[in-house]
DNA sequence: ACACTGACCTGCGAGC
DNA sequence: TGCTCGCAGGTCAGTG
């Protein structure tokens, strides 16, 4: 499940693969995947080159000369640049055709993602929801002291929040609690100063950790480099049965409809 | 305003 | 073996 970090190393791999290429037609498969007029999305992408490659949150930006293409890959979506003559399987739904020869194809087991297109100078309402960045320093102790106030949702779910800061799902959701030792299920009216500082220190520390192994694996991605992430072995507490600090058994747990793995020794 | 739930999708594994 | 069911999870609309 694509989060921050390998949204970041889809950015990274794209531009490193198809930087300056030019867009020669689109093909549609699935029509839902683009949000807006599918002709007009096709047609304003012909002629366009892909010039820069940016990432909000879980968002991947794509900017070309006269407008820009946004695109989320939710749960399982996956970039891959192929030859045309490369097989490909119903999963596929967006064929961009390159004037060199290449395709950039997306593929999305599930149809969870999302593609759309805007002027290139849109201010990007799209992103007013979206909180800071987690390595922005406006994201700092005050600030989740701020967001926090009158609030008692769980912990995890405010991390979850992508209001609160932008890019971090479930999986290191899991993992920056646990290094904080806090339990997911801990309200946010009761922490304290200590935590706060913590929840910012530790979650830029795990996101920059998993940047740097590009990416995590849990089940599906491969970024279109082939690149799979290794942060999946460095889990403490997602998917793990023992925990890796102290070896007690890691509890899963529902909140906010998602399955939670916490130690109950660490986390308090 | 806040918090929770279901829908969107498909594949996979558990249980009968 | 073959079926059904629950679960996986990011986001958003709908509800209390």
């Amino acid at each position: 499940m694509p989060e921050l970090p390998e949204v970041e190393t889809v950015v990274r791999t794209l531009e490193h693969l198809i930087k300056d290429a030019c867009i020669d037609h689109v093909q549609i498969l699935y029509p839902k995947m683009i949000e807006g007029d599918r002709d007009d999305f096709c047609r304003k992408l012909e002629g366009e080159h892909f010039r820069r490659f940016e990432r909000r949150g879980k968002y991947l930006i794509f900017r070309m000369d006269h407008v820009t293409l946004v695109s989320h890959l939710r749960m399982e979506g996956k970039y891959y640049v192929q030859q045309p003559e490369e097989p490909y399987d119903r999963h596929i739904h967006v064929i961009f055709s390159l004037k060199d020869g290449r395709q950039l194809r997306y593929r999305d087991t599930r149809k969870f993602g999302r593609m759309f297109i805007t002027d290139i100078d849109e201010d990007f309402s799209h992103f007013n929801d979206l909180g800071p960045e987690p390595f922005d320093e406006a994201f700092n102790a005050a600030y989740v002291r701020s967001f926090r106030k009158g609030k008692k949702q769980p912990l995890k779910s405010m991390l979850l929040d992508q209001s609160f800061t932008a890019g971090i799902g479930n999986i290191y959701a899991d993992e920056i609690l646990s290094a904080c030792g806090l339990r997911p299920g801990r309200s946010c009216a009761r922490i304290t100063k200590k935590d706060e500082e913590n929840i910012v220190n530790e979650t830029r520390r795990i996101l920059s950790e998993a940047i740097a192994m590009g990416g995590t694996t849990i089940r599906t991605y491969t970024s279109s480099l082939g690149v799979t992430g290794m942060f999946q072995n460095d889990c403490c507490v997602h998917s793990q049965k023992i925990c890796r600090r102290c070896g007690s058994e890691i509890h899963v747990k529902r909140i906010g409809g998602r399955s939670s793995y916490y130690c109950p020794h660490c986390q308090k």
